[in-house]
RNA sequence: GGGCAGGUAGCUCAGUCGGUAGAGCAGAGGCCUGAAAAGCCUCGUGUCGGCGGUUCGAUUCCGUCCCUGCCCA
């Protein structure tokens, strides 16, 4: 194993929801004396706490956390933020001799930090809006738009994904250049060597665990938390979260609690599995299997045999001598 | 015990005027560069309840049996 010492090192801990990720990375960053940087989208906003499977007050007192219930929920939080949000963090926590452990599920906010986002116009809602409505106007217009500014881009979209198609053409509007030429040109990963732990288990026993946390998110007060939310004014995004989209729902009288608790299962599971076929793309992932394992410390045992074996980090299990 | 309605994909059901069948949901696989817990794409063979009969051929018609639901006793 290389030991390049010279270059500073960040852990990532990633994995499906519910794996066991919060309380394996509790144990590690308490081992390592270090800090907790959360790499979840939805986690950054303030308000949300049940449904995102935030960490308790009482795990927070055990490790400090960062990136988490940053941002009002009337806001609107991006991966371009998160990575400038992020950098001074893992800045911060070198220069104090701490190795940062980044933790979350958010594939696109690791895959910012680890190579870097192309230089690019920020999100403008209004340009957005705009182009939806143009899109509701004449159905299919803005790929042929986008065929037109950029039809390199344009073959690698859907045309049906106007999220994307919207995107493409804001940044080739705004910038004045095909977004195509950007994501070429200006990427750069942030200068550290990441070390990529990837948690993982059995499908169904992972839909089993899902479906134990809905219900006890339900009943830690999840549909209380939504109404909260309602009221300060939340913007489009915490309020597509899953969980909150559909006690949303629910609080509007469309559905009844049950069918609303199999709808969030159902969400919860299926993002389950896109984050599944996210990470399996995910380059240099050490995965570890923790099926059958439900404590953290079970699961900090295995991991250290498995991961730690690679020598990168100290971790029990591994003779470290200081 | 009698009458009626059903028994078709994991679930809910459609359909075949007789040429071995298809939707929704569930599920699976995949895509992803500032909304990403979002957005988007692809994927449907199953003794058509069992057994007989009619027929070149039955899931479809007939008989019978089993099961479920409702109604009448």
């Amino acid at each position: 194993m290389e030991q390049d010492s010279g270059e500073k090192r960040v852990i990532i801990i990633t994995g499906p929801t519910g794996v066991g990720k919060t309380g394996f990375s509790l144990l590690m960053a308490e081992t390592l004396r270090t800090e907790i940087i959360s790499a979840d989208s939805m986690q950054v906003y303030r308000g949300m706490d049940i449904g995102t499977a935030k960490p308790s007050p009482e795990e927070k007192a055990r490790v400090r956390h960062h990136m988490i219930g940053i941002v009002d929920p009337s806001e609107t939080y991006s991966a371009g933020r998160y990575l400038r949000d992020v950098t001074p963090l893992i800045e911060g926590l070198h220069n104090r001799g701490k190795l940062p452990i980044v933790i979350g599920g958010t594939g696109l906010y690791i895959k910012a930090l680890t190579r870097g986002l192309f230089s690019a116009p920020e999100a403008d809602p209004e340009l957005r809006s705009a182009l939806l409505r143009l899109e509701h106007r004449i159905p299919g217009r803005l790929y042929q738009e986008l065929l037109k500014i950029d039809p390199q881009r344009a073959c690698t979209i859907e045309p049906a994904d106007k999220r994307r198609i919207i995107r493409a053409l804001e940044v080739s509007l705004k910038a004045g250049r095909p977004i195509s030429e950007l994501q070429k040109e200006f990427t750069s990963p942030l200068p550290y060597k990441y070390i990529k732990i990837g948690l993982t288990r059995d499908r169904k026993e992972l839909y089993r665990l899902i479906e134990e946390r809905v219900e006890e998110m339900f009943a830690c007060g999840l549909v209380d938390e939504v109404a909260r939310l309602l009221r300060m004014n939340p913007s489009e995004t915490p309020l597509q979260a899953i969980g909150y989209k559909e006690v949303l729902g629910y609080l509007r009288g469309e559905l009844g609690l049950d069918e609303t608790k199999l709808l969030v299962k159902r969400a919860t599971k299926r993002y389950a599995k896109r984050q599944f076929t996210w990470f399996k793309k995910e380059e240099g992932i050490q995965w570890v299997d923790i099926t059958g394992l439900l404590s953290a410390e079970e699961v900090f045992g295995k991991v250290g045999r498995e991961a730690g074996a690679f020598n990168r980090f100290p971790l029990p299990g591994m003779c470290s001598n200081h």
